[in-house]
DNA sequence: CTTTGTGCTAACAATATTGTTAATCATTAT
DNA sequence: ATAATGATTAACAATATTGTTAGCACAAAG
């Protein structure tokens, strides 16, 4: 038959089928009956396996706040580096998982705005971590700036630079492309080209890129 | 009564109505009903004037872009001043457009990543413009590199940086909220503050800060 | 006064979208 | 073998959403 997928594995199609549709055109662009149609399956299996529309979703939006908080912890880990590395490391890993999952930071943003609800989910998963990357990289920055090796600035603003410069280049990709389309010589050599620059303009701001 | 919308400003009506709700929920969120009632007129008169939901869109899509437009050909004219001016008041009217419009930037993203077909307006309004703003841009850094006053940097690097530092904060909004709500006294004061750091980082980047 | 045209309303229509249900199929346990 | 359980299907139902149409009101022009 046409049909490899035998008795369980349509809950994980209908996911699969789901977390690209939600991603790609957001809570309301997505449709029940487009995603089943992507799974293969008839959209009365999403409803026996989810209940609603709602219910689906959320457990992509839960799946997704997991993934960005996953990212945030790993930059903790490397405690151990030096400064300098710790930021190239952390720099260059954000950019490196927004490029795996690029649609990823507009869909937050979206579906945040439009759920504000959905807000005490960030508030005890997202923000602690956020918290630590900071508090961390603060004393490091304190640390190196007591011993001269790096000017004073304030972590929270370091942070928020590099997600900035990091997240643009994905949200504003069809604007680049049409606009730079030419200037570049490829998508691929333009986030390389992009990736190192970002880490430049962190480092140089801190003024640790001559030590 | 209680209308004193008498006769010819319910076109207008609706499109005020139109502008928000498709600024606040995209082309997929907002309903052609609730447009309607939120204009306080009956939604056969949003056909009336504007034949399909579509159509609206695209005259709400079209003044977005021409306003997108304006702020980038601003930029352009104050050329009589010196590298260092032309940025602060380049960086800093740039996210006061922002401001006075925070729900463009998604918006434009949005849209122009659910419609393709959309990125020929781009293509013909916006691309010239930013090549102007580029080139006009990179020719004062040569210029000023030539004598030893700054860095030599590439033009398209530090206006992808200015874009991608100033948009953030609203993109960001509700997630900024509650992740820093209590490190920051106010909304208004962060948001001053993050303008003028903002502009720090481009003249730090560029080394045109001491002079 | 009538005619004409425009703005407007209410009701209807068509389709899209989400959700439900009764019946069937397959697999496993008894 | 049979009962039971869970997966699946097709059909139905309910509401939402977009779009249309026939006619009314009213002002301006003849």
């Amino acid at each position: 038959m046409d049909r490899a997928n035998n008795q369980r594995d349509t809950e994980a199609l209908i996911l699969q089928a789901a977390e690209r549709e939600f991603l790609e055109k957001g809570y309301t662009g997505a449709k029940t009956t487009s995603i089943a149609e992507a799974a293969g399956v008839t959209h009365a299996m999403l409803h026996y396996y989810f209940r609603t529309k709602d219910k689906l979703f959320e457990k992509i939006l839960a799946d997704k706040l997991d993934k960005l908080g996953e990212i945030m912890f790993g930059v903790i880990g490397n405690t151990g580096l030096p400064l300098r590395e710790r930021l190239v490391q952390g720099i260059e890993g954000h950019f490196d998982f927004i490029a795996a999952n690029p649609l990823l930071p507009r869909f937050v943003f979206n579906e945040l705005h439009s759920l504000p609800d959905r807000l005490e989910a960030v508030k005890y998963k997202i923000a602690p971590l956020a918290k630590a990357v900071i508090d961390n990289l603060q004393a490091a920055i304190d640390e190196n700036n007591r011993r001269g090796k790096c000017r004073h600035v304030d972590a929270r603003m370091i942070v928020m630079d590099i997600v900035s410069l990091n997240i643009f280049p994905f949200l504003a990709n069809p604007l680049i492309s049409t606009t730079f389309g030419t200037l570049f010589e490829s998508r691929e050599a333009f986030l390389e080209m992009r990736k190192k620059e970002n880490v430049r303009t962190i480092l140089d701001k801190l003024r640790l890129d001559y030590e």
